[in-house]
This record gives C-alpha cells, structure tokens and sequence, in this order.
DNA sequence: GTGGTCTAGACCACC
DNA sequence: GTGGTCTAGACCACA
C-alpha cells in the first residue's frame, strides 16, 4: 500500500490517512486480513509524527475498518456497519445534497454531474446486491 | 430566511450559515438580488456574536455567492464561477468518489446510492443544459 | 521575512501583510514551502493583535499563496491559480487601465510609463515563457 | 456622459462615479469646460443617494478634476497635478509594481502582460512627449 | 444603520 | 506550540 500525504491539503495528515485507506478497501485493492504497516514503519515512510499515524488507526478502529491485535499489527476487517437503515440514508443523503448543491454553485451541468457520477461509481467494487436480480 | 445553528456539529457556525445560503440558492428559495438579513440583525436572531456572521458573509463574498455593500446590506449576487473549468471537475469528482468511498463504508448498495443521488439531483434547479439536446 | 507596517495607510493592516508576501514570492525572496512566521510570533514582533495577522494568512490561503497547517505552520504553497485564463486577463487588464488612467491625470508622459513598466517588470521572477522563442 | 454603477463590485458607488470620470477624461471623451450633470440630475438617473453623488464630485473637485461653480453646475478643469516628479514617479511605480505581483500570482505570462499593457496604453490620449522627438 | 477592521482574550483540533 | 473558531466590544467608511 502506497500512502501519500499532500501537505498543502487543508485536510489533517491523519484523515488523509484514514481516506486512503478507505479509498483502497473500497477499490478492492485492499482486502479483509491485509496488513498494514505498523505505525513507527508508516511514520518513518512518511516522516511523520508517529502520533499522528497513531491516531489515524485508533480512528480507523473505531469506524470498524481494521482491527488492531496488540503485538501483531493491524488488520483490515469485515465490513460491518452497525448503523441503522435510516440513519445511513440520512448519511449518504446529506453528504450527495452538499456535494450537488457545491456543483451547482460551480456552475457544473447536471449532465455532467450525472457522468462524473457514474463514472465514479464504476471505480468501486461494489459487493453484488442482494434482492436485485441484476446488477 | 431560516437559519439554524447545530452547536452539536464539528462544523463551524460560520460555515453552517453559508452551507444554507447556498443551498437555498441551489433551491431556487433565494435568487439573484434578494437581500441578505443584516449582519447584526441575524446575529440576534441566531444569539451568536455579529463577527461570525460577518465571517460567513466575507466568505461568501470570497466565494462569490454574494456580494455585500456597507451601508446598503448583503445582495445574492449573479452566479459566475471564476474557476476554471479542469479545476472545477476535480474538486467535483474528488468528492463525488468520497462519498461513494463512505457509503461503500456504510454498506451502502450501489443502486440505492444511485436512487439517492438522482432524487437530491432533481430538488436543485440547475439551469437548462446549454448545448445538449435533452435534460 | 521583514514585514513593515503604515499605519498611516489606509490599506488594511491585514491587507498590508498580504501585499508584502506576494511581493517577496513575486521577487523570488520567498519560494514554495519556505516557511512564513508563526501568527504570534509575527503579532509580536509588529505589535499587532494576532487576528490580524490570522486573517492575512487565512486570505493568503484563500488565494493559493500559502498553505497553513495546525500544529506545523504557514508555508508558501505552489503558485497554481485556479481562475480561468478569461478571469484572469480581465481583472490584470482592468488594473492596468485603471494605473493607466491615474497616470494621465498626474500628467505622466506615456514614455515615463513605458520605461517604468520595463523597470518593474525586471524586478520580478517571472518563470520562462512556455512555447515562446525568445524572452 | 453614460454612468453605470455596478452592484457587485466592491468598489464604493462614489468611487465609481469618480473612476469613470477620469477614465472618460483620459479617453479624451470628456475635455476641458464641459459641463457634467447636476447632483440631483445624476442622483435621479442613477436612482442612488444624491449624497453618494455629491461626495464623488466633493472628491473629484479636491484632485483637481473638476471645478464646481456654484448656481452653474461642475465643469472638467484643466489638468495640472501640483505634485513634484519625485511623488508622482513613486505613486505610479508603486501601482505598477502590485499590478505586476498580482499577475505574477494569476501565472500571466510576461509577455501577456507587455502586450496588454501596451494595448491598454494605446487607448488613452496622453499629449505629445514634450522634448522627445517622435511618440 | 450597513458592513469592515481591529483589539483582547478564551477554547479547541492538530502535530 | 501551531493555526482556527468564537465572543465581546470599539471605531470607521459607506449610503
């Protein structure tokens, strides 16, 4: 796994983290059980503050994306979102209403969105749904 | 105009008051010229200090959302994106992916996401498309 | 990094330290990820309250000249402008005309202008011309 | 003489007026004697506080642009800055240079720059060098 | 009365 | 210790 930190980025050195390995399990190109450096490695790689890599994987956990066995290292888990139904609809919906509406303002077309959206969307290994005949 | 503030919220009040303006605008709830409340006026009704207000129209101003003229008041101004178009695209895309990343977190099916993103897609009054034969 | 203050001027202070900054990145004095002087410390040394300075470097970040971290720091950023070439020439053109017109009025022969223009041109950094013969 | 005030820009209404001007004089649209509208009458046009329009020409009388007679109305007056070389050369460098900054920064190109400002300097009717040969 | 600027001082997230 | 946010309150330019 590769990890790079873009310091002009506003967003915190640990989100970004925490992002790309989102991003990565999401792509497919990590999987359940894949290990990820430990912390002095990453922050060695990345000369970092090894806090800061510290941090990334306690949220990590906590968001129930790895599961961290003291001596061994850390660990991609089963996906499971504990969250209700309803709760993530409000979630997703929410984040895709700022996401449109910041579209808006840029004077993006919808058409436009909708492609960039599709094509986003095909990016991602999404686990086959369940109760649909085809996809 | 009915603003609400989330104390709760990680997100600055700041930011709160300019994520509804601009959501608003993306309705079609305020349109070119409509007259913001007074800084000092809404910082009353919201019981917060008149310089975070004041943050907020600075900042939409900056962004071009509105344009504000002492002695007169704060005006919806006309949408112009001064950005460039590669520019746009990326900051679109890019966050377009994260939230897919994060409803792929929340086990979120890839149809539902699409239902979701086409139903907050149609609240928005995006301009007619230029150029393209249908909407 | 030597800053001075006008307080005489009837440009902001906060203005005063932006205009210093890009003048150093224009002069070559400052390049990308030099590091600017921490908000206090800077608030000290000019005995000016350290929003003051905040605000400049919320700003600078704002236009892209600098990058500010918590915990690490402000430091010049990658000059990249976001703005469409058809923005960018209209607000460079309009300032011209507008020094232009200034200088008619203070009865400034067209030849002094030209010469001047010359002078100061030389003075800044400009990166070679891309697909250009000469310059 | 046509005035147009622009809403969105942050330049002060009066400063507007007194922009516009002066950019007329140096166009040679507007020369010496000729009389231009009444406060009221200007006020009326431009549906704006006749204070707003009195302290315009308050100002352009004090920079020597105009001279009001009393009972008769304002008249364009005779160019004849009162500063020394010295002042106006440092005033007009000074300008010339935060132009240039500010292009540095928007990534124009020197040459855009040259060509522009030259376009913009053959607009203006500047009199005849004195003592220079050909112009 | 409008927004803009500046000061003073508190608290928080990040590193 | 770094910058970011928010509060409180003063003064100024603009309309």
């Amino acid at each position: 796994m590769q990890f790079t930190i873009d310091n002009a980025s506003n967003r915190p050195v640990y989100q970004q983290i925490v992002d790309q390995v989102k991003r990565d399990v999401a792509l497919g190109r990590l999987v359940r059980d894949d290990k990820l450096p430990t912390v002095r490695r990453l922050a060695a790689q990345l000369v970092i503050n090894p806090n800061t890599i510290a941090k990334a994987y306690r949220q990590m956990e906590q968001e129930g994306i790895i599961t961290t066995k003291p001596g061994a290292g850390a660990f991609i888990a089963l996906l499971d979102s504990n969250l209700s139904e309803i709760v993530r609809a409000r979630i997703i919906c929410e984040r895709l209403e700022m996401v449109i509406v910041e579209a808006f303002h840029l004077q993006v077309q919808k058409e436009s969105l909708r492609e960039w959206f599709e094509k986003a969307l095909e990016k991602f290994k999404f686990s086959p749904e369940k109760g649909l005949k085809n996809e």
